[in-house]
DNA sequence: TAAGATTGAGTCCTCAATCTTC
DNA sequence: GAAGATTGAGGACTCAATCTTA
């Protein structure tokens, strides 16, 4: 017996959620730094994080861990490459792949980048308590796998 | 003396958050529905939620409202008043300013969409207890309103 | 035929420039 | 000149079509 009542809890984030996500995505767009003068759009940094954190891996396998389409993954691993933070290669054992990997100056741009972007979180929520960030980052992380689940299912 | 430790609750948060983002963003993309052969995107449903249930308004303050670019409500609403769901009108008092309102047609529309739009996240929160909805809720709020506030900050 | 990747077309958004009215 | 709104240009993303290799 599917109940079609609605709690008071759904109305409030069904309304409120659709805004939320664009202050959110303002919010994560103002994060764009330029370090050395290259001006990283997130996007871009997400992946290049992605890659230089993680190691070479596949177009594929990029697209679906920073949840992009691979033909985006594709256009934003060639500005990382025009900008020398990249490199393809092809994978040997399978000649339709490509593997993407961090050069030394991807590496370091990633290193030096990643305090910059972090204390961002951290001065927004400086008034948080320990507790607060705590319980927030476990219901977060429940809603951001809910969400891959639901996602899933459509397939 | 601005402490520059990072603690894994903002490492956490910082490195999942783009990605979450762009999840969050391609399930609410997914609730487009299309009750009377209308493709109400996202967006504009969005917008005419907020003139259905709120009045009429200036442009100004419903860009506010929805947190999206004035030019980009100016378009949405030209699509919204395309479908014969929502009326412009030259406000009386400041001809500067145009009154956006729902139509007879634009509130049933609505209405018509409320349910279902609200279903989505009774499903996507079937699994979580009432006390998690309702921590997640006070704890998604309070984000949202830090980040409104930080936003603010920097103009 | 299918899988991996790239390229083209179209959408939604922002920023900048413009027009009208205060 | 400043405020409200519209229009043009450009960026980031998705979907569809294409090319190469398994």
């Amino acid at each position: 017996m599917r109940g079609k009542r609605l709690t008071d809890d759904h109305v409030e984030i069904g309304r409120q959620f659709g805004i939320f996500l664009r202050r959110a995505d303002r919010f994560y767009a103002s994060l764009r730094v330029a370090p050395d003068g290259l001006d990283l759009e997130r996007g871009a940094y997400i992946l290049l994080s992605r890659i230089a954190s993680g190691g070479p891996a596949r177009l594929s396998a990029l697209a679906d861990d920073v949840c992009l389409d691979l033909s985006t993954v594709s256009r934003q691993v060639g500005a990382l490459e025009s900008a020398g933070l990249v490199e393809r290669s092809t994978d040997t054992t399978d000649k339709r792949a490509v593997l993407v990997g961090a050069t030394a100056s991807g590496q370091e741009v990633f290193a030096r980048n990643r305090d910059l972007w972090l204390s961002a979180f951290r001065d927004l929520l400086a008034d948080w308590t320990p507790a607060e960030r705590a319980e927030f980052t476990r219901l977060f992380t429940r809603l951001n796998d809910t969400i891959a689940t639901s996602g899933q299912e459509k397939r």
